[in-house]
DNA sequence: TATTTATATTAACATTGTTCACTACATTTG
DNA sequence: CAAATGTAGTGAACAATGTTAATATAAATA
């Protein structure tokens, strides 16, 4: 029983790991259930044995990829920052990762994987991923008396639609059209929600 | 040949209405070139007699949409508003046209019709679609030095992203999860980055 | 009227997700 | 050890998708 759990637990790891690759790699759209198959070297039948459906299988992919996201982040920004220096780092990176990676941006955000997503509780850790990132340096900024709770409440929900929404259009509809242009914008207008002074 | 003209674009016309039905109805992912054709009443090849694929068809409903989406902003906002109170009425205008119709929220900003649009004339529209809809209120704040020219292309690219991240996770993720909070959180944060006391 | 042209449709193909029935192998049981 | 049971992996098949080629029918022209 328990070999059972064990090796069922790796065949479900090759099938997560090939989609994963495939999300990374081709992006979303080149997912399919022979395409993940192939890449783990199993037929495409197989799969059913292990996820109830592909969205079963992409659900586990997104728990993953958030893990790997905030590792990205903690990786990316200097680990002296703090309080709104360290949030617009964090917010900067956050945004890198999905430009590295513009698949998993797709999974996280565009996809409609609401159907598959009943208890919604996935959504609701992608909603507040970034805040959850920042939360500590929110607090440090409110202990500091740098904002009110209410403002820091305020900024984290702006930085995080503003954000999002560039992300939707420059990497869903190319606008801005280059890469330069991008950061030049999002740096600047990171820093007006913030209120700081480049 | 005048004739044939006549005919052709009438045809065209049945089907571009019949999507646009769908789209409204049904929502985007309704959307299928025999559903369409169906309720057009026609045979679902007959589509490709008048349309290069499924996408150029898709292409001619979203420039009627947002011809229709700025009649409808027109009509729900007050006429006697001017500068940042008309900009505030104008964007929530906005966003409830994409609440009333979320298969075009769907087709303006998330579906990937990147392909199709090849010279991204589209795209651009839609890019700067609020901002055509808020310019001559933006002219009037700048004129009434109630803003500088800068800070104008700022607090709109602002609204923008923040617009269109929020309707993002709230079409598409249920987040917030109910309407009465979407809106409280909406209006409040146009406020805020149009630094509006209420 | 007969021929040509245009047009609507039928048939077909490739690709998707998913289900079913079968085979081969392993495990348990007598 | 042999027989029964169960399980894991697979190919065939289905329904729905977009798209194309070939065909039949309607319209226009000679």
């Amino acid at each position: 029983m328990d070999k059972k759990e064990i090796q069922e637990q790796r065949m479900r790891g090759y099938f997560i790991e090939a989609a994963k690759e495939i999300i990374r790699g081709e992006g979303f759209k080149a997912i399919s259930v022979r395409n993940i198959a192939e890449r783990a070297g199993y037929s495409y039948t197989t799969l059913y044995n292990y996820f109830k459906d592909i969205k079963d299988l992409i659900f586990v992919c997104v728990k993953d990829f958030q893990d790997e996201c905030a590792q990205f982040i903690a990786d990316q920004v200097k680990k002296d920052l703090t309080g709104m220096a360290a949030i617009k780092s964090k917010t900067i990176a956050f945004s890198n990762y999905f430009i590295q990676y513009p698949g998993i941006f797709e999974l996280f955000y565009v996809e409609k994987i609401s159907d598959l997503n009943s208890q919604q509780s996935t959504t609701k850790l992608i909603y507040s991923f970034l805040d959850r990132i920042c939360e500590e340096d929110w607090n440090d900024c409110i202990e500091k008396k740098l904002v009110t709770k209410e403002e820091a409440e305020d900024y984290g929900a702006q930085l995080q639609f503003f954000i999002t929404g560039l992300l939707l259009f420059y990497l869903n509809r190319r606008q801005p059209s280059d890469y330069k242009e991008f950061t030049t914008l999002r740096d600047k207008q990171i820093g007006n929600i913030l209120k700081l002074r480049s």
